[in-house]
DNA sequence: CAATAGTGGTTACAATTGAAACCAATCTTA
DNA sequence: TAAGATTGGTTTCAATTGTAACCACTATTG
């Protein structure tokens, strides 16, 4: 066999803490892993709860969310907003204008945009669904102590940055 | 018009803490938003690292993690322990096979069942991305602190069981 | 030992998503 | 002010994913 499996490019030492075998992995542990059934399980509960109740993808309430606190958006601002990609959010705007959930209006200083805002209906839609949002959410948090969810918001954060970081500065290596 | 937008949907009097105004919902500190921004940073991240190495997917990638650690697993199986479906499974192996990095041999108590297994190829691709992987969570893990880890590690086991509970027991309400 | 129900796994098809090309309008600058 | 570069947004096409139907086999039952 030629595996040339020297120098374990992982431990350095020894590793106090949490050392599993170095070469081994596991999965139920690893925390990219962790985050994503956690946040699979969770996006898919809401989603249901969403469509059954209002026909609305995620996308879509994320889009509402936004317009709610903040009118006369475009769509580009919506994408700063939201982390979700341009091409998602005219997917989203288009069914939402489709349902007559959100207006379009030509914003005349600049033809190329469009200024988007709640309809009447989707005030409406939007009003309903915030209590439904916080109600998963204050069950979800439910499950935590007060300090537990100030641990959670600033252990986030650094998550997120790091994250971040990694998508400015290229690969790890 | 007949829009009554009375009682002024931004701001109710002083806001004590963490208070949003009723009918409000702030996006950027919405859980279940972050979470899934977050989990898909750090997903697409590594995807990219593993793709541009390996030419391996995440659920592909999944899968020889479990047979690494788990040798002689049937497909069923490896549903149990990734949380993947068995679709996702049968397309993550019928990819590996192709690749040469697992094997599948006739289980002849059970003919429909397949025992997979990495194949020395894959095992050998299986050590080498270890470490790349543990590189990952660790850099990860060092933007918090030793408690801060500890932390998000009860947090997490405690959502993941709440969300559980919301497929368990069907929606809320 | 049929007939039926249940399991392991794949296939087929539809819906979702992402990347890149694209159109139209605006900005820059020479 | 014409030429190219940018920006706002949509469309197109391919890849990914989810759902349901399906095939082969095994287990159950009468």
């Amino acid at each position: 066999m030629t595996i040339d499996n020297t120098k374990s490019d992982t431990t350095e030492f020894s590793d106090p803490i949490d050392a599993v075998r170095p070469d081994d992995l596991r999965l139920e542990k690893f925390l990219p892993y962790r985050l994503s059934v956690l946040s699979n399980r969770v996006s898919n509960a809401i989603a249901d709860a969403y469509s059954a109740r209002f026909d609305l993808t995620i996308p879509a309430w994320r889009v509402m969310a936004i317009l709610g606190r903040f009118p006369n958006l475009s769509a580009a601002e919506l994408v700063e907003q939201t982390a979700m990609d341009k091409v998602a959010i005219s997917r989203a705007v288009s069914i939402l204008i489709k349902n007559d959930y959100i207006t379009r209006s030509e914003d005349l200083a600049d033809r190329r945009r469009q200024v988007l805002n709640l309809s009447e209906l989707g005030r409406d839609v939007y009003e309903r669904i915030v209590p439904l949002a916080q109600q998963y959410e204050n069950d979800l948090m439910g499950s935590l102590s007060t300090e537990e969810r100030n641990q959670l918001d600033s252990i986030i954060e650094k998550l997120m940055a790091r994250a971040q970081d990694w998508a400015n500065r290229g690969l790890i290596d």
